[in-house]
RNA sequence: GCCGCGUUCGUCUAGGGGUUUAGGACGCCGCCCUUUCACGGCGGUAACACGGGUUCAAAUCCCGUACGCGGUACCA
């Protein structure tokens, strides 16, 4: 297998790419790289023009390698099974189409859908819940098995809409090894017989699909588990041509922590971001998401929760994919991010933080060193990296408001402690002013005033960064500087008192 | 309705006949650290859906039931 193996994901451009679809991608990838030289192909699957959506194949694209994910064959990737986006592929799908006809594995159909919505209700009001295009109810529609030869001959060429569609065999079972499910069966009885090729020329998904994993020479299909039940027209599908069957895979879905399978709607009520764009643009870690994604419905089998994605490529394997469906949990997801969050150098976060600023149009950042000092006595604090920008507000302008929580700590007697720390600290110079002295000067005056540490410092917290919390005090202090320091305490008193 | 797939702590999962008083992670709770909030460290809470078999022995194998999810289009 090594060396031969070719994954593809096959999104349709219909939107956004989608944290499910996101998932199935890395999948295939972490399987295709799993090999040494297995290869991960992208093809656009755009065989439904209506839901065509601008921009949706860069958004892909984006998606994928912001995420770290090389693509090596797509079409904006050069590989030599193109062209890699179905709508270009229709000629293929035709001729191919054609052969099924030939070797009476498919049929034309020439009825409107009037005449199918006719046909399945009639059906129903006799008894039948679910009605089918099958072995039995083909028969009595307009199609070329009822047809008089000559008049589908007139009809095609006279250039009437038509379809083709799979002749489903009448009673037969197939049965096909998933490599995630192990063996899976289906009864033909339940199939109907699917249209291959649309009136609008365009193939639909399961024609299209076969064909091109066929041509590309795709060796495993790795997809969702929507895509389970279409697997035996697959297979009917591959039989005709005569062709080997991939190894199939099909992945548990994707829960809402409500239930069901995670979509736009239900993340946006929970607060979960659908879009692989909305992580980058909320600045998610792209290896917190990989890793996290990774672990949702599968597992390496120890105790390990950290990986690179180059250590999942080495160790991922189609068979500790579990089956059931796994409930996105979002604060695992904070946890990844915090993670690979503090394990970046300062620098690396500086230099990032002033891109994030100049996207939320933040001013006011303090040049490199200070910027740098800050970050890491904030990033232990916050779960995504913008989160620095608001937490440390306090470090690149003054605080404009309090906050009303932390005023509580305001008491009677603030002022006067606040006021005779100021007087102590006047006397340190700039040079300094350093975390070390403020606390002693601090701790002078709780001493001789003989109250609780918190009894100043909480005020004083207040007064410096407007906020209850936050990091060190006086780190905070050394690094605001002692003109800033004192220009926000006398600001504080006057306000407060 | 029919067809298919699934079901271990709240969530993600390990475990696949005896190694299990069912392990880890997130969350939650508590303690320690501490000037706050965090980080970190330590500890705790909490699960084999149910009923029948098979077996000396079942979370693990088989069969049912329940529940969940998916599919049932000229959408993918």
């Amino acid at each position: 297998m090594e060396g031969t193996v070719r994954v593809r994901f096959a999104p349709s451009p219909t939107g956004f790419l989608h944290i499910g679809g996101l998932r199935t991608a890395l999948y295939n990838y972490l399987f295709a790289r799993h090999f040494k030289s297995g290869t991960f192909i992208l093809r656009i699957e755009d065989t439904d023009q209506s839901r065509y959506v601008e921009g949706a194949e860069e958004d892909i694209i984006q998606s994928l390698e912001w995420c770290g994910m090389e693509i090596d064959e797509s079409p904006f990737h050069r590989g030599d099974y193109g062209p890699y986006r179905q709508s270009e592929r229709k000629e293929i799908y035709h001729s191919y189409a054609e052969k099924l006809i030939e070797s009476d594995h498919a049929y034309y159909a020439f009825d409107t859908p009037d005449e199918l919505d006719q046909m399945r209700e009639r059906l129903q009001k006799s008894g039948n819940p679910s009605p089918k295009y099958d072995a039995v109810t083909r028969q009595s529609m307009k199609n070329s098995l009822t047809l008089p030869r000559d008049e589908v001959e007139k009809r095609l060429d006279a250039g009437d809409e038509y379809v083709v569609r799979l002749k489903v065999p009448r009673r037969e079972t197939v049965r096909f090894e998933d490599i995630i499910r192990g063996h899976v069966s289906f009864e033909t009885k339940g199939l109907d017989d699917q249209v291959l090729l649309k009136s609008d020329g365009m193939p639909t998904y399961h024609l299209a699909n076969v064909v091109d994993d066929h041509e590309m020479k795709i060796t495993h299909v790795i997809r969702g588990e929507e895509w389970l039940s279409s697997t035996p027209k697959h297979i009917l599908l591959y039989n005709a041509f005569g062709w080997d069957v991939p190894e199939m895979a099909h992945l548990p879905l994707i829960m809402s922590p409500s239930g069901g399978k995670l979509s736009k709607r239900k993340a946006e009520e929970e607060g979960i971001p659908i879009n692989t764009k909305e992580y980058i643009k909320q600045n998610y870690e792209p290896e917190a998401l990989v890793n996290f994604l990774a672990y949702l419905g599968w597992s390496p089998g120890d105790d390990s929760e950290i990986h690179s994605l180059d250590e999942l490529c080495e160790l991922f394997t189609l068979d500790r994919v579990s089956k059931g469906g796994a409930v996105f949990n979002h604060k695992k997801l904070l946890w990844y991010n915090e993670h690979y969050l503090r394990e970046q150098p300062d620098g690396v976060l500086a230099e990032r933080i002033k891109k994030v600023a100049a996207d939320k149009d933040h001013v006011d950042l303090p040049d490199d060193e200070h910027l740098k000092k800050a970050i890491s006595l904030l990033k232990d604090r916050v779960s995504k990296i913008e989160e620095i920008l608001e937490m440390g507000d306090f470090f690149f302008k003054d605080p404009e408001a309090y906050d009303e929580k932390a005023l509580k700590k305001w008491k009677s007697d603030s002022a006067a402690l606040v006021k005779e720390y100021r007087e102590s600290i006047q006397s340190l110079d700039e040079e300094n002013f350093e975390a070390v002295s403020l606390k002693s000067n601090l701790e002078e005056v709780i001493n001789k005033n003989d109250v609780g540490f918190g009894k100043l410092m909480m005020p004083l917290r207040i007064a410096v960064t407007g906020q209850g919390f936050g990091p060190d005090l006086f780190a905070s202090m050394e690094l605001l500087g002692k003109e800033t320091v004192i220009k926000r305490i006398n600001k504080t008193l006057e306000k407060l008192g």
